[in-house]
DNA sequence: AAACAAACAGTCAATCTTGTTTGTTTATGC
DNA sequence: GCATAAACAAACAAGATTGACTGTTTGTTT
């Protein structure tokens, strides 16, 4: 009556094993923050024994550089997604995508990458594993808010660069607010507060530009 | 030779070790941030016997509250000695706010605060000890900063703890930023960025009003 | 099917960190 | 001056965390 064990192949054991790992941390990271995150806390709650954990993530850097590069990528996933299709003018576009960079700073992953972001302050180690690939992230993002920008009329990098570095690091001190348990009400005001000065710096920048130009993404 | 030992009062030798492991505590901090902080470390670096220190401040948690307490006075008293005396339009007297504000979250004591702040959400013990010392220096920081908009005309109380609360977040994310080692140029335009923002929106709403009123403080 | 390699399980050693404890020195009140 | 308490010094115990290590199971290749 059991099932059969459903044989699996190395790269489908390994895989799930790593899923399982990286979901467990980022679950224990949103939770209880970096600091209270041990490999051993990890692996019990993804159900893999602390030997398999090792065989695939040697050091509690790697499988923290993992867990990086795939809330990274999901966050890119939510921006891609709700910018492509639709064709709304550029201020609209850009709101949008604050919140949706709102929503995803808050959400699991969110918390999680900028756990171990802060993290790389204290642990050198982490430091050197991770901080390659935050910055490569970084620049990443850059690059694609600049083309945002550039689209919207606002082909200016410097302007770009600073918009972008003030409201991430808005969203991150407000996200970790909400992580410290403040009133959500009032973090969610603060939040409408820096929508509405960032949407009025980039009408009163818009205003000042002729060529609204085509919105390429 | 050597000139005599300088007898010292109980209150004067507790108060004298007392300081110097809380300005130990907070130059680690500031340098490598709390998770990399140990009690050991701070007795080591204020030159006081682990025994003496242990004394003084009998847990962790307690020597961080008493540097939640003196980073937080000594803010306080950066605020109070820019606004008092000169007489600035009520434009002005905020962006002054907003300046000393960002200077302060830099310095070392500002770093210290922060770096406690975000640790109580992994250590309970800490935030247990600290938390109501933090939420106090809130509330103080909201009542002042009311009372400073309602003497410049904008006495909505949503409203200035929308605007402190986002400030405060944009400002501790900018620190981080700083803190993690990013180019310094690129954070100051950023912060910049976020003047430009916040006076266009004080301005703003300070046109919606009628009367600036008199500005006490 | 036999040899090999990858995945997994669980234990162990080394290192830190915290706070307790025991004992000593220094100030203070009677 | 002496009793007492505060301040200090240093060793110690308990607990946690990381990554190494040994051995077993499962899949892959020839």
């Amino acid at each position: 009556m059991t099932a059969p064990p459903a044989r699996l192949t190395q790269a489908q054991r390994s895989g799930r094993t790593r899923e399982r790992l990286v979901a467990a941390a980022i679950d224990a990271l949103y939770r209880y923050g970096y600091a209270a995150v041990s490999t051993t806390l990890v692996a019990e709650l993804a159900g893999v024994s602390r030997g398999a954990m090792l065989h695939q993530f040697s050091t509690k850097a790697q499988l923290m550089a993992e867990v990086a590069e795939t809330t990274h990528q999901r966050n890119i996933a939510a921006y891609r997604s709700t910018l492509s299709g639709n064709s709304l003018t550029a201020e609209a576009r850009l709101l949008t995508l604050l919140d949706v960079a709102w929503m995803r700073h808050g959400s699991p992953d969110g918390v999680a990458h900028d756990e171990i972001r802060s993290a790389t302050r204290s642990d050198p180690e982490l430091a050197e594993r991770v901080m390659p690939v935050l910055l490569r992230h970084a620049e990443e993002t850059q690059e694609t808010f600049f083309r945002l920008m550039a689209a919207a009329g606002i082909a200016d990098r410097p302007v770009s660069d600073a918009l972008l570095t003030m409201a991430v690091a808005a969203l991150r001190g407000l996200a970790l607010e909400k992580a410290l348990g403040q009133d959500e009400a009032q973090v969610e005001a603060a939040f409408q507060q820096l929508r509405r000065t960032l949407g009025a710096d980039i009408r009163d920048r818009l205003a000042r530009t002729e060529e609204p130009g085509v919105v390429y993404v």
